[in-house]
DNA sequence: AAAAAAATACATTTTATCAGGTATTGACCT
DNA sequence: AGGTCAATACCTGATAAAATGTATTTTTTT
């Protein structure tokens, strides 16, 4: 059967579309129906026409490429979505792929890499390009490691302040007293340099350091 | 050559080890050479042990399966990793490729989907079983939907919080008054039910409706 | 054009946090 | 045996946030 995968490229960069819609005439099977520069209308061809891929850039103009895939992928779970970027860091890949994202690719990625990609998340997987694989496999070295860890009891303290528990109310919690909860609380907030317990609460969950 | 992977299993459960030891006892290329029950001794042997590829469960006694990926990857790298579980939900398994794991099995995935994965993962791709993909690509429906948006400038105002801004230094950042943004805060607040900044914070970062 | 939602602004009271300094005890490491 | 770190506890003053209530204007949606 002739069945080609209907494909749809979003990218506010012309220049970039017409680049990757070259590099997709090879494929046999990859139909390009239409191109976008936003979000809102590629929503809109949505709704009336069938797509089975979607290649989309993360960096889009009013709405961002996670909440675009987030917002399609509740209302057609089975289009494959696969996200690019020029550069990119972990947390976002990460962020795209927990939001419904099938795959992640950089655009320096080579015309067999975007190929081995697009097949492979047609087929199911989750894809990356050996760039993103590399960025998302080590965090380790410079990205953020040397940073001192919570001990045992500031973790805890740590934890409960992150559910909205009040110093008294954690004191009562760890049998503690209230003014022992101040002090952990503070040489947290001093050991790294946060404002506010709403910073460090951010701080701790983006470098994993809860749970 | 007669290169085999040397393989190392992790799992506090006996039985589970050696089901999946007999499971790769039919892999010409693949070679057990050890089994653990706790992730200490695992790090003790890794020192002294050339190791291709670990299998490990991530609850695990004393060191969860996060941590010890974590560990074992800034020393070691080269050393591929997969994470599996009975059962598991997303942020978990994220967390763990955000560690540096290379893939996440469920336990109940096919000898053939066991296999897959394990040589895969081997080739420097990222690798999920079935159910794991099912797991990470369905955050929808029941899971973290029908919780209502922020609106634009709550989400701004939200933001300045999670990097530690006071109402007034807001109120200043955005050019409005302060009792305006005393107001927004508080619309927030109300709008999910959060005690504080602080829980506030950790829950918009959780259900990714920051950034 | 009407209705709903969002953004704006004001005032007050109570409660909690932040920042400063100090000190004792036990555990662990060498 | 001495040093370091973690955990515990206390005191106080300045500042900020939380809880309430109200109200006007703009924007968006229907």
């Amino acid at each position: 059967m002739n069945m080609k995968y209907k494909t749809v490229i979003v990218d506010d960069h012309p220049i970039v579309i017409s680049g990757i819609a070259g590099l997709l005439s090879d494929l046999n099977d990859i139909e390009i129906v239409e191109k976008f520069e936003s979000g809102i209308a590629l929503l809109d061809y949505i709704e009336d026409n069938k797509v089975d891929l979607i290649l989309m850039d993360i960096f889009l103009p009013v709405i961002n490429g996670v909440d675009l895939c987030k917002t399609i992928k509740q209302k057609h779970p089975k289009i494959v979505i696969l996200g690019m970027s020029s550069q990119s860091e972990r947390s976002l890949v990460m962020q795209f792929i927990q939001n419904g994202g099938n795959g992640y690719i950089l655009k320096n990625a080579s015309f067999d890499e975007f190929k081995e990609c697009i097949y492979k998340a047609i087929d199911g997987e989750i894809v990356f390009s050996e760039e993103v694989k590399t960025i998302i496999s080590q965090p380790l070295s410079e990205d953020l490691e040397r940073i001192p860890g919570l001990s045992r009891r500031e973790r805890d303290i740590a934890l409960l302040l992150s559910q909205g528990k009040s110093t008294q109310e954690i004191a009562d919690d760890l049998f503690l007293s209230f003014l022992t909860v101040q002090t952990h609380r503070r040489n947290i907030l001093q050991k790294y340099k946060m404002k506010n317990v709403a910073e460090l609460i951010a701080f701790l969950l983006k470098n994993n350091m809860l749970n």
